[in-house]
DNA sequence: TCAAGATGATAATACGAATTATCATCTTGA
DNA sequence: TCAAGATGATAATTCGTATTATCATCTTGA
């Protein structure tokens, strides 16, 4: 390469087109503020200069001075390309990606954040998180600490998933999960069903308190247990006391749940029926079409970063917002024939 | 918001410890060069005052009074997030992640460039490719005039996958596909294959000819023929003049040449072997397991950042690599028996 | 006793952009 | 003709950190 290679700062326009620094900076912000007053022919000159230099201005310098770089950081919980649960995070990074091209910012993926503990964190030492706008968080469960902080430091974030509040109210775009999982519980019962039972821990990160919220609402007339764990021993005493529908937190346990059913004797859906509350978040290669819903992943991605861009420019949104489900009629829930 | 708490600085750090900001400075970098002394007792009252304050560097400013703001823009001439060729890009990604995590950059995914005649240009007006200190490019046909430029400009990059000359060498990391191809053409001709054919344009992007290149060299003394397009007719001319082994420029293209076969009432691979020329581009459902060799794509990306980091530096290194791709046995390659 | 060297810390400045106060110069109107 | 106002641009400062040149002060040794 040619030696070394400078960035081309507002000095250098500056230089090209005759005047001060401070003068690019008026007309690259394009202030019309009374007191400030730029010539036409001078601006020009300036922009012309730009343009010929293809000038951009340091994102590192802007954010030192406070302002906007139309960055948004992406944060995730885990690698941001996970091996693992790539095809589950896919999806809303979708949704994130089309909105930015839209709104005309770009991702900054915050990779340098260290892994501690096993997970990230993002107010890690060093953590370039200023260097964005501010920042979009992914992931099953956030760090409550981080989400206190960002709202104490004022630095606008959306979380894509609700939240629970930190210290205040936290911006998010979810999935309705109360209501999806309602849906399929009123479902079963319409089908006969009377004893049901939630399998998953209901608890922990905000998605799983939900779907078991959502349950218990519905099942309120039912004989609904909660099985917190899938393990062999308390589905065969679920079952023993007249469980026929079984509602899985992790639609990524199916197939050890099948397995364990046919291991039973017991046919899916015919003896037993099966509902999927969302999409599995590790990649399954499954027979079976489960019944459950869909998370609207992509349309969560996006509108996160609808409503980020609100918050930039203090406009007013609904800062946190619940998307509805689809309901995906599968194969594993079936009428309830048996008295 | 709980008012603004400003961050803590050096100089509150100075203050505290009644000292200098530079002197803070230096504590903070344990800096320990001739010239520079601190006294033990000096130290020790800062790294107090840092200790109880919490205080933390301003990444932002640490990054302003570096020559580099460490951010590494990523290019592709398609969404990054793509939802048709995701499981192809995804692997290039997963490496530079990777490397960018090693080196300390974060990665600006440039999705704001504006789509102009079905594709993204770098070189736009309002371009943000300055942004970052240099810029890794994706994707499988890159436009030359942007290469040309910005080599003239100077401006850092490394292509992923090989390119020609653009007014100068472009630095790239690149998979082998000529040596690749070649392997299989001669492990066919061993089988025992006389006629050969090559299905693909063979031109366009550098790694479609960079196959047709390989195949030519290997096939000099076979029955070799190139079929620009994988339509029926072309097909079946080739099968009746004695072509036994068919080489897929682009992998994606198999499901439809085994229905033709199918259809045909040839069996692959007894009538017929199919080779695939690396990693489908599309996704692709498939109950072959196709002999072919696999693109490096993983490790195509971790080094793309490594001859990055080297070109920012002005260390040596080697800027033009290919690496060998891996030779996947399926089973749809095998002895020619017939006369 | 006094110059030479060692020691410890600081002032000044750079990094790149944004902003405010200030300063010339030119128009007016009376 | 001259003060008041309008016009156009700039010098100086800020953000927080890193670095270098410089400056006191204290030890030595002869």
């Amino acid at each position: 390469m040619s030696g070394t290679r400078r960035r081309v700062t507002q000095r250098d326009i500056a230089r090209i087109s005759g005047v001060s620094q401070a003068t690019v900076s008026l007309v690259l912000n394009n202030r019309l503020d009374a007191g400030v007053r730029i010539a036409p022919e001078t601006r020009e000159r300036v922009l012309d200069a730009i343009r010929s230099t293809g000038y951009v201005a340091d994102p590192v310098a802007r954010r030192l001075a406070d302002r906007y770089n139309r960055i948004v950081g992406v944060f995730t919980y885990e690698p941001v390309f996970p091996s693992g649960t790539r095809d589950f995070y896919h999806p809303f990074l979708v949704g994130i990606e089309e909105s930015a091209e839209r709104l005309g910012c770009d991702l900054l993926l915050l990779t340098s954040a260290p892994v501690q503990d096993g997970r990230r964190r993002i107010f890690a030492e060093g953590s370039r998180i200023r260097l964005a706008d501010g920042c979009v968080l992914l992931g099953r469960d956030l760090d409550r600490g981080d989400l206190t902080r960002l709202l104490a430091e004022g630095i606008p974030f959306v979380s894509v998933g609700r939240r629970d509040d930190a210290g205040g109210p936290v911006p998010y775009v979810g999935a309705d999960y109360p209501a999806a999982t309602a849906a399929l519980v009123r479902r079963a019962a319409a089908l006969g069903h009377t004893g049901v039972a939630y399998i998953g821990s209901g608890a922990g990160p905000e998605s799983f308190a939900d779907r078991l919220r959502g349950f218990n609402a519905a099942a309120a007339g039912l004989d609904a247990r909660h099985l917190p764990e899938a393990v062999p021993a308390a589905l065969d005493a679920a079952v023993a006391e007249g469980v026929t529908a079984l509602f899985l937190e992790e639609p990524a346990d199916a197939p050890a749940v099948t397995a364990w059913a046919r291991a039973k004797g017991l046919d899916i859906p015919s003896d037993l029926s099966l509902v999927a509350l969302g999409d599995p978040t590790r990649p399954v290669s499954f027979d079976l079409d489960v019944t459950g819903f869909t998370i609207p992943r992509r349309e969560m991605g996006r509108q996160a970063l609808d409503v980020f861009g609100a918050l930039l420019e203090d406009a007013e949104t609904d800062t946190q917002r619940l998307l509805p489900c689809e309901l995906h009629d599968g194969t594993t829930l079936t009428g309830r024939n048996r008295p």
